[in-house]
DNA sequence: ACACCCCGTCGAAACGATTCGACAATCCCG
DNA sequence: CGGGATTGTCGAATCGTTTCGACGGGGTGT
C-alpha cells in the first residue's frame, strides 16, 4: 500500500505539505503542488479511509435511512438513494446504506462509532421515534418527508398540501364539481405518514374552497380492492367525473376498474394522479400528473447536509412546489361528446 | 466521546484487556470480562470506527455495486440490497452503496482506500469491464450474476438455465407444442445480460428436446410493444398455445395484448412468468412463476464475502434452484371447454 | 537599512483503537 | 516439591493521516 510519505519522499517534501496540498488548508507554492500532484498520480495514492478519519474526525461518507420493506412505492425510493449517492460522490463523500429497522438504535450507532459525518433520513412518520433522538444526536441530519413535529430539524420534501391543491385546482379548473382522492392503503394513514395526510389535506381544502363535492378514501392496490372502491365511490356519488390518485400501485388498478364500471377515461371521469412521470405516460390513457421529483430532493437533502456539515445554518423546512403535467387523462366536465 | 481507555479505568484493566474482551481473540476470565462488559454497558461505548480500521485494517464495511437507474425491474434490486444490508449486520458490516457508474474507478478507490473489506457487484454483464479488475483486486468480492467468463470470481445466482428449462417443462407437461419466450428488450440482450440469454437458452434447449415448437422474442415494456408482439407472435405461429414472459414490467402488457388478440387465459393460452410472487399473484389472472429469490441471494452472497474475508476458500460458483408456483395462468393443452 | 509580517514548509504530537511479546500466577504431573 | 506448560493480563509499538506551532526567507513600509 502506497502511504502519504512516499508521496512526500518522492516529491522531495514533508508529508505535511502533501496533507497540506490535498486538503488546501494551507497554500502551498505552485511549483510545490505541481510535484506533490505528480507523485500522487504516479504512486497512485490515494488516503486511507480509516486514518483519515481518525486524524480529522471526518470519515465522508453519510448514512441513507432507507425504509427497505415498507409499503411504499419502491421506485420512488431507488430513484432517491440514486440521486442522494450521486450527489454525495459530487461532493467527495460515499452513502452508508442504513435500514429502517435499525431504528434509533442504529442512529445511536453511527453517532457512536463516527461511521458517517451525518445522516439522510427517508420515509419519516407524522410521529416518528426517531425525531427526538435525531435533535440532540451531535450528528446533522436532513429528513426526507415532515414529522408532525417538524422544530429543530431540517426537513426537505415534494410540497404535497399543495400538490393535493394543484390536482384539485386543475379539476376545479376544467368544470368538475364532485370529485374524489384515492390514496394510500388505509395502514399508511394509519401509522401517520405525513405525505398522506397532507395530500389529503390540501385536497380538501381547494375542493371546499370551490364548493365542490369532494370525498378521500384509502385503497389498497388489489384488483379486487380496486373494484370495490370504484364501485361504491360511484353508488355513493354519481355525480362524480374526476378522481386523484395518489397512489401508484393502485393507478392503473383503479382506472381499469372505473372502466370496467362503464366510466370512460376521461370522457366519464378525469383522473389525475400522484406518481412518477415514466408510470403516467405508459398507462392506457396517460395519465395528468404531478410527479415526485425524487432526483432533485435527493440532491438537495445532500446539499443540505453539505451545508450543515461546514457549519452554516439552514432553512428547518424546504418545501419543492409541484408540477401538473397535463395529458390525455383530463377533459373539460360536460356531457360526453 | 468515550473511549476505550475510559473503559479500561472504569473497569480496573488495561485498553488490551477490553479490546480482548471486545474481540474474543484472547481468553479473558470469566469475572473480568463481567467487569468490562458492564463498563461497556454503563458508558454506552463503541469503538471508533476509523481507529479500529486503521489499527485493525478492517473497516467492517462491505460495498455494495447497484445498477441505480437501468432498465432492470427495480424491485427486485431494492430486496438484494435489503438482503444484503440486513445479512451483513448479522455479520457485523455495514453497506456502502456504489453506484454503477462510478465503474472499475469506483473498484479500485475501495482497494486503495480500504474504505471497505469486501465487495459485492450486482447486474454483472456477460463481457463486464470490470471482472479483469476484481479478479486482481487484493478486494475479496462476490458477484450477483455470472459473467461469460467466470474463472476465477465468486458467482452466485438462481439459475437461470433451469428456469427457463423449468418454465417449458411445466407447459410440456400440460401437454403443449408450441410455445414462446417474450424476454427483456433488445437492449438487455445486447448489452448482454447473462440470465436474460441463458434463460432463453434453457427454454430452447428442453423445447427441443421435448420437440416443440419455440420461438425467442424480446419485447418492449410498453403497450404499443406488447401488442405488436403479441399480433406478429399470432400470426406467425397460429398453433400457439403457452408463452413464458421473463419481463417484469411487460408482463400485464403481453396478458391484455394477447387477451385483446382473443386468447382467454388459461384456456386458449397458458402463461408462465418469471417475476416476484407478489406480481404473478396480483395479476388479472394469478400467473404461474419462478421468482427470483432475492432475499436468498443477498443473504448468501454475503454469507460467502464472509467466508472469503476469513481466508477460507469458497465454490466459484453457486446457483440456486428455481422454484415454480402453479397459479392460474396454465392449464392442459387442449381444446377450450 | 531596520523592523515587521506574511508565505511556504517542516517536525512532532495527536487521533483511538489493535496486537505482539513479555510476564506473573496458576496448574498439572512426575 | 519443583519444572514446564498454560492462562490471564499488561505495556508499548503501530496503523496512516491531520493539524498545530514554529521557523526561515523574502517582501513591504517607513
Amino acid at each position: 500500500m502506497v502511504k502519504i510519505t512516499d508521496v512526500a519522499r518522492r516529491a522531495g517534501v514533508s508529508p505535511s505539505t502533501v496533507s497540506y496540498v490535498l486538503s488546501g488548508k494551507r497554500s502551498i507554492s505552485a511549483a510545490t503542488q505541481r510535484r506533490v500532484e505528480a507523485s500522487i498520480r504516479e504512486l497512485g495514492y490515494r488516503p486511507h479511509a480509516g486514518a483519515r478519519a481518525l486524524a480529522s474526525s471526518r470519515s465522508n461518507v453519510l448514512a441513507l435511512v432507507m425504509p427497505l420493506r415498507s409499503g411504499i412505492h419502491v421506485p420512488v425510493q431507488m430513484q432517491f438513494a440514486g440521486a442522494v449517492a450521486t450527489a454525495a460522490r459530487g461532493h467527495d463523500h460515499d452513502v452508508l446504506l442504513l435500514t429502517q429497522e435499525e431504528g434509533e438504535d442504529g442512529l445511536r450507532r453511527m453517532a457512536d462509532s463516527a461511521l458517517v459525518d451525518g445522516l439522510i433520513v427517508m420515509d419519516v412518520q407524522l410521529s416518528d421515534a426517531r425525531t427526538p433522538l435525531l435533535r440532540t444526536l451531535p450528528l446533522p441530519s436532513v429528513l426526507i418527508g415532515f414529522p408532525a413535529e417538524a422544530g429543530g430539524l431540517t426537513c426537505i420534501d415534494l410540497d404535497f398540501t399543495a400538490t393535493g391543491e394543484s390536482c384539485v385546482g386543475h379539476l376545479a379548473h376544467l368544470g368538475h364539481r364532485c370529485v374524489a382522492l384515492l390514496g394510500s392503503p388505509p395502514e399508511v394513514y394509519v401509522r401517520g405518514t405525513g405525505f398522506a395526510r397532507r395530500t389529503a389535506a390540501g385536497f380538501t381544502g381547494v375542493a371546499r374552497r370551490y364548493g365542490m363535492t369532494s370525498t378521500v378514501l384509502p385503497c389498497e392496490p388489489s384488483r379486487a380492492a380496486a373494484r370495490q372502491t370504484a364501485d361504491r365511490l360511484l353508488r355513493d356519488h354519481p355525480g362524480l367525473t374526476g378522481i386523484v390518485v395518489h397512489n401508484e400501485p393502485a393507478l392503473p388498478l383503479l382506472m381499469e376498474a372505473f372502466q370496467r364500471a362503464g366510466m370512460r377515461i376521461p370522457q366519464d371521469l378525469s383522473v389525475v394522479a400522484v406518481c412518477p412521470d415514466e408510470l403516467a405516460e405508459n398507462a392506457a390513457v396517460p395519465v395528468t400528473s404531478v410527479a415526485i421529483p425524487a432526483d432533485e430532493v435527493g440532491e438537495r437533502a445532500v446539499e443540505l447536509l453539505m451545508t450543515k456539515l461546514n457549519g452554516v445554518a439552514v432553512p428547518e423546512t424546504t418545501l419543492l412546489s409541484p408540477r401538473l403535467t397535463p395529458r390525455a387523462s383530463t377533459t373539460v366536465c360536460g356531457p360526453a361528446s
